[in-house]
RNA sequence: GCCCCCAUCGACUAGCGGUCCAGGUCGCGGCCCUUUCAAGGCCGUAGCACGGGUUCGAAUCCCGUUGGGGGCACCA
């Protein structure tokens, strides 16, 4: 039998990484198993902006490379046929009327029980399990009626969702045997919380897909990341590129404990898979993400500071703030105590030729030994002039590509600030 | 309150009865390299929650305790 997953966000606004994450899990199963996804949009309740949440959801999912099978599906299109459901089973007597809405009969006896791949088998009481609502008074049904039943009428094979789901799995699993459709085997994901152990939350940083986007993560990246919070293929590997972690996928093999999310390991791994990157990839990447963000900065000049940044920076979000000075002016920052080397440092570019990297930097080198400074006294304070920053890329490439005129105005600026 | 789930370094995890005085990665600390910051190289730091069993032998199996988390809606 063809495994069939879904993907059932409901459609409240942005997507939030830890969904993302069980749908990745949901993705990673099925490509790895040759099977069909399907996206649901679970809108039984919030009839509001569900266009535009809608777009969104699939823009976010478009991004980090996780496509889908067939039509997107809504489940409010299919609250007639869960009516029709619930009236006959309560012409079964399995279900009955309850102040207008349709209650189901749950079993009083027993345990309701599944073997769920992630947990192992899982038993409640049915005791425990209150008779539910199927369809409201108002006639709409319940999330859980209309999720298992849109299981059922889309041949869903796995159920793959958050652990917060674990306590609905009995309800469902009974709705499903009443209606006497295939049961889909269940897999409970563990959830992903902030640092703090509770659930990821705006305090703890970004949250949703969208703002790791904009804070110029590299969708591979993102997705690697997410693959390793409650799974690993093994204790050694963790960089893996898209097919790889299709590849290697085991949904047998995802742990059952709740994982922290760490923003400084995403970081690095971004970084990882940014070094990677062939130059003019990097350029490119860097060039739209700035067009995306309002900076109208000449694309060539940021193709060529790009070298110079690929590997000092982790993420692309960080360019502007880490290169600006190269494409704005500055604020002109303290020097103190380096205004002599900036004024001569000033005067040994007047008439560089050529004005390159190289030729600067011996330039500048043979200012330090007259003045009989180190590298790291003498070329801090030309550094500030220039940059404005005490951080900043490679000191002679950003001279040259920032060039001689704008250096030289920083430079004299500075020398004249500190005098 | 009731029901359910979870438990290895600060974090992500490997481990599925002996090869583990517990391995990898991030972080953190130190050193090297070095024009700053990164990157890179080397070294180091730190963990099987606790208590009972089972067994010749337990991080691994069972029970309990404690601690976290989730759920108990005419929300999804």
């Amino acid at each position: 039998m063809s495994v069939i997953v879904r993907m059932a966000p409901s459609p409240t606004g942005f997507l939030h990484i830890g969904n993302v994450r069980t749908f990745l899990f949901n993705w990673l199963y099925a490509r790895h198993e040759g099977g069909q996804i399907r996206l649901r949009i679970e809108n039984t309740d919030t009839a509001r902006e569900v266009a535009e949440a809608t777009d969104f959801i699939q823009e976010s999912l478009q991004w980090l490379g996780i496509d889908w099978d067939g039509e997107i599906t809504f489940q409010l299109d299919r609250m007639d046929d869960c009516r029709r459901v619930a009236e006959q089973l309560v012409a079964e007597g399995k279900a009955y009327e309850d102040e207008g809405a349709i209650r189901f009969r749950m079993p009083d006896e027993g345990v309701t029980a599944w073997d769920d791949v992630i947990r192992g088998r899982v038993e409640v009481p049915n005791e425990s399990i209150e008779d539910l609502v199927l369809v409201r008074s108002d006639g709409r049904p319940t999330y859980n009626f209309a999720s298992p039943m849109e299981d059922v009428w889309d041949g869903i094979t796995h159920v793959i969702r958050g652990e917060d789901h674990i306590s609905n799995t009995p309800k469902q699993l009974n709705i499903i045997r009443a209606v006497g459709g295939d049961l889909p085997t269940y897999a409970h994901c563990p959830n992903v919380n902030g640092g703090d152990g509770k659930k990821l939350s705006k305090r703890h940083g970004a949250v949703g897909v969208d703002e790791f986007r904009n804070a110029g993560y590299l969708p591979p990246a993102l997705m690697n990341f997410l693959a390793l919070l409650g799974w690993a293929p093994d204790g050694e590997t963790t960089v893996m590129s898209r097919d790889e972690l299709v590849e290697r996928f085991e949904l047998a093999r995802v742990s059952p404990s709740p994982a922290q999310f760490d923003y400084a390991k995403l970081d690095w791994l971004n970084g990882v898979y940014q070094r990677a990157l062939a130059p003019e990839a990097f350029a490119h990447a860097l060039v739209l993400w700035l067009g995306e963000h309002g900076y109208e900065w000449d694309a060539e000049r940021v193709r060529k500071a790009a070298p110079l940044v690929q590997e000092k920076i982790s993420r692309l979000g960080e360019f502007p703030s880490f290169a600006g000075f190269l494409f704005q002016d500055v604020e002109p920052a303290s020097v103190d105590g380096g205004a002599e080397v900036v004024a001569a440092a000033g005067d040994a570019l007047a008439e560089l030729e050529p004005f390159t990297a190289e030729s600067i930097e011996s330039a500048l080198r043979g200012v330090l030994e007259r003045l009989g400074l180190k590298p790291r006294q003498g070329f801090q304070p030309i550094r500030v002039a220039v940059t404005g920053s005490k951080v900043s890329p490679g000191l002679f490439e950003s001279i040259e590509l920032l060039g001689r005129e704008t250096t030289l105005a920083r430079l004299r600026r500075a020398a004249a600030t500190a005098a």
